[in-house]
DNA sequence: GTTGACTCTTACGCGGCGTAATAGTGTATC
DNA sequence: GATACACTATTACGCCGCGTAAGAGTCAAC
């Protein structure tokens, strides 16, 4: 079977089988004289289950490594890529989370710097702290609390920017359509989402 | 402000900060007659937005324009974003189901040639029918259907796996202990996550 | 003047290919 | 055998968001 073949087969492009000639992913089963590959069964088998990892989003390195050789351990690595992605899930629903605040508080306000650069400080250096003795951790769990650290910080500077704006708006006057649209989005915000985001992201 | 300072302060790197400044997305407010970048509280402002929107996982370009163009629609940019990362979320949702599956169903058994190049051709040709009519959807939306569809077919193929494996055993002798344990697995993989996950993926 | 901390620019590297550009091959038709 | 046309090959740049040097200039302090 040529390149364009196993390219219709399988969905995958010309270019990608090249590639993965190249990195030693995948070879063809041999090559014609004028340098044609030819791929057969059990490449298309290969194939297949590198197609298979690549959904899981592993690399194409650890691919290669697990399937070259036999006696990795392919549960190990495979619970860790569940673990992988479902950090990744929980990071995105905190976004999910944090977004939908951002959009209730209105666009504009998307002012944080209420939230100024002593508190950044301060957290920064409490987070060093609290990550110093977990040296140990491996990068993409380090990651994936720093990222949450952010965003619980972020949130507190939601939530302080929450205050901040009542104590603006009860210092106006209250008559305002304005001012009462805007509070009543506030409310919105804390009894809807406040909760329910915060606790997801604080106490998880 | 220097870029040191700056990058304490918010915790982004100096390259971080020239490379804003190369690419036009954060000007400091002025330069030193030798070059050197100074920022002030406008800047820091804006670096603070820049950040919010990076942390939302807008991609740079998407901030410059939102940014810099203040009649841009926020609101639309933000609703768009949240559907993204929702869409990402169920994506990973999907893949979490799928990969448990190949957990239960143990990683040696990874072959979906069993589901070979016939079907998947088929599946193809139903795709392309189904997806040439929508072809005026945007992009991320096409690829997000495509995974979908992807995993489908990978569950489909792990469905199939199930059966075939099970018309295996059958013939086997029941009383072997691989052999029940291996009936155990699948048994367990049917009741506690194919309905769950099918029904997750198939009927969203 | 010398150290040391800081800064600048330039450029390569990553991952996983897409997208040319250019050139050789294979097969069918005139 | 010439020509057309589909297919293939290699090489190399582009993407995104920076990290990481390398080499050179700048600032304040002693």
């Amino acid at each position: 079977m040529t390149v364009k073949e196993v390219s219709k087969l399988t969905g995958v492009s010309i270019r990608t089988l090249q590639y993965y000639d190249k990195i030693g992913l995948l070879k063809p089963a041999m090559y014609t004289e004028s340098g044609y590959r030819l791929y057969d069964e059990k490449a298309l088998e290969m194939l297949q289950q590198i197609l298979l990892l690549k959904e899981l989003e592993f690399p194409l390195k650890e691919i290669k490594q697990i399937l070259s050789r036999p006696d990795f351990d392919r549960n190990k690595a495979l619970e860790q890529q569940i673990k992988l992605l479902t950090m990744k899930k929980e990071h995105l629903e905190n976004l999910i989370c944090f977004a939908r605040g951002i959009q209730l508080m209105g666009v504009n306000t998307m002012d944080f710097s209420v939230f100024d650069t002593k508190k950044m400080e301060e957290y920064a250096r409490q987070a060093k702290e609290q990550w110093g003795k977990t040296d140990e951790y491996k990068e993409f769990e380090q990651k994936s609390q720093s990222r949450s650290k952010e965003e619980e910080q972020a949130v507190m500077g939601n939530f302080m920017q929450l205050f901040a704006d009542f104590g603006k708006l009860k210092d106006a006057r209250p008559e305002s359509a304005d001012v009462q649209s805007h509070v009543k989005k506030l409310q919105d915000y804390i009894t809807e989402h406040f909760y329910q985001c915060s606790k997801d992201i604080l106490f998880s």
